[in-house]
DNA sequence: TCCTAAGCGAGACGGTACGTCTTGTCTTCCA
DNA sequence: TGGAAGACAAGACGTACCGTCTCGCTTAGGA
């Protein structure tokens, strides 16, 4: 009996969420996070500032629930995807190459976020997320190597995925997507190779 | 002649400079960066607010000075006694064990400025000046490839590592410095030779 | 209907205005208005220093808006009982003597806006009162004199029993009103009948 | 030995002041005597903050000593030659018209100092000046009146001169010199003659 | 159809920090 | 000794945000 009460409520309210979060990604690309008051936002979005505090804390809140949203709708749909028995293989479309085309898309978006001027939370989170996906994919395909062992390579290969993402936004893309993956690719693959000699099964091989 | 005075002045004025530096730092793994305001720090060192604006724009000037100054006494000493030539031996000495050691050393500021709350300025700084110090030891041992290959390389282990620091800082140190080297330094290396077949002499012929 | 809400918002600003305006008189006897700051103020009218800057835009906004309302509320009610038949007459109830009777009971404040450590234009302000509301008993009283002329007396009189008013605060009251009045009255009707010699009737006949 | 020393430090003391009050005569005339710093004056006199404290403890004291000797200068050399048993005369020449030509002569300067913006203390230095002196003439002209009537009259007479050269130069000196102290005069007069009517002697006559 | 509760606009307010500006003191040195 | 140079403490300035609060309007749902 209730519910079409709180439907319509949340329609109100889920219209404000997202002025919010439209205008505060906007404004990112604009000026930057850190020069945002919480007066741009909600002026941006046709609201006042009070209103902005009856749904949110704070710019951070705003900020962690607008990616949230967007990772759940973005991330989860291209990564989903994946098959975790192909992760290693060198056929030209390694797994990172996904992140490169990701990022190239939303390209303004993360390096408003994640350049020098961006927001150091967001960046772990997000090397958290990688090492996490990584971990998953790892577990799937090396079945009886150490917890320990396991979580050092995931680190290694998000971090290293995460800073080179980094570096080619930071420059201005360089290179193509795809150059960016193989070779990226055989670095990391390479280097498993090394950490775990015996349990390496060369899918492919990778000598270009 | 005019020595003496000259450097009397300089003499106060090191001395604000190093009050304020220490009290930067201090307040940073207290309540980190973004909380300090700058009466915090003039407070801390016993000046006045008007005399911090006297030497510094910014809290983000005396970060940055601060920071160099750090890095030019510390960082540098220790780099300088790396071989070149031993970057790629993998006898149990190898150079990224100095970053750990480093790292190790100084974790409460490292933490406080690289972690979640910290600083993504100083983050991109330390990656852009790990990628340069690598890039010229590459320089040194490889010195027929491409540059844009030797710059990827570069990228690619100065920020594999800074986030195996930050993974390891972050995690309170799960292994022992030596450990979280050995581990690195198997993975860099097989990467390298598996982007340079040709070129990377294996480990030990280092007659440059 | 919508008239309480106003009234509300109204009454809070209303009792905000009035305790800037009380501190702010209150200081100015305590210390002096030059030694006074925005926070002495605020401070004494329990309010954040920057609701000040809500309301106004300086000291001087709030004095001359709080001489205005003082003004409106004193100085009217009292001159409105003049008669403007009546300004010459000399029997006794000369109409400077409102303006020693008037004196006499602010003194405290008027000392403080008009001694040495006063305010400059809160001086010339009164003066350019005085000045009008003398101007326009004269037109009632002269009606065929140039505009000219009557300005000059007009600035003659006013200026000469301000400084009079001036010279009796300065001196802690050496006479009493009635005899300062008198006085002045018979150097002003007498110097009055030199400059317009035709048109002063004497005084007595102001059967108008 | 040390008087031609000495000589030489006065000289240079002397320049010194002069150049302090130069600047700050200056700066009154452009930009009101509120809005000058310490920092304004010596950067214009050429000497350091500093020297500015080692010959005064305020601007104000800059002030006022700069006022003495102008007056010292200007004011006496002109009043000395007025002549105590003219002052009533009304042969066209009353001794107000030279404080009119004063006025005139100076008048940026007064109306710097003397305006809405100007400085309160010196207005009130200056009608006690004036005071005085009149009071000096009108003891030797009547010399049987009591003191307090006296300083009543030195009083009006100082003050409603004062407040006619303000208006006059507010309001960019509308008539002459010759008519305003003429005008003057004549109120002056006559009022003095309702004040003491046995003791005026008509000085010439007046039914101009 | 009215009622009522929630969403919202408006804006006053206390509070904190900012970066700038003055003031007056002090010290060190030069001429 | 007079002055230059400039570091420093102290503190006011006016501005910008923040987070809280109160007051009514509006509006959509349930009575």
């Amino acid at each position: 009996m209730s519910e079409p009460k709180k439907q319509k409520v949340d329609r109100r309210v889920r219209r404000t969420h997202r002025m919010l979060r439209e205008a505060l990604l906007e404004l990112i690309l604009e000026k930057g996070y850190d020069n945002i008051s919480i007066n741009d936002i909600t002026t941006r979005a046709d609201l006042s500032r009070a209103t902005f505090y009856l749904h949110y804390q704070d710019k951070d809140h705003l900020l962690m629930s607008s990616l949230e949203e967007m990772f759940d709708d973005l991330v989860n749909q291209r990564l989903q995807s994946l098959d975790p028995t192909t992760l290693m293989q060198g056929d030209g479309t390694p797994p990172s190459l996904y992140a490169f085309y990701h990022a190239a898309e939303y390209k303004d978006l993360y390096r408003a976020l994640l350049s020098e001027r961006g927001v150091a939370s967001v960046l772990h989170r997000i090397r958290r997320y990688m090492a996490q996906i990584t971990r998953r994919q790892l577990m799937n395909y090396f079945t009886h190597i150490p917890a320990s062992t396991l979580e050092f390579i995931a680190q290694y290969m998000a971090g290293s995925l995460l800073n080179m993402l980094l570096w080619w936004l930071e420059n201005e893309m360089p290179h193509p997507p795809e150059e960016m993956a193989q070779r990226y690719h055989l670095l990391t693959v390479n280097g498993l190779r090394g950490l775990l000699p015996s349990l390496v099964p060369l899918d492919g091989d990778t000598s270009d």
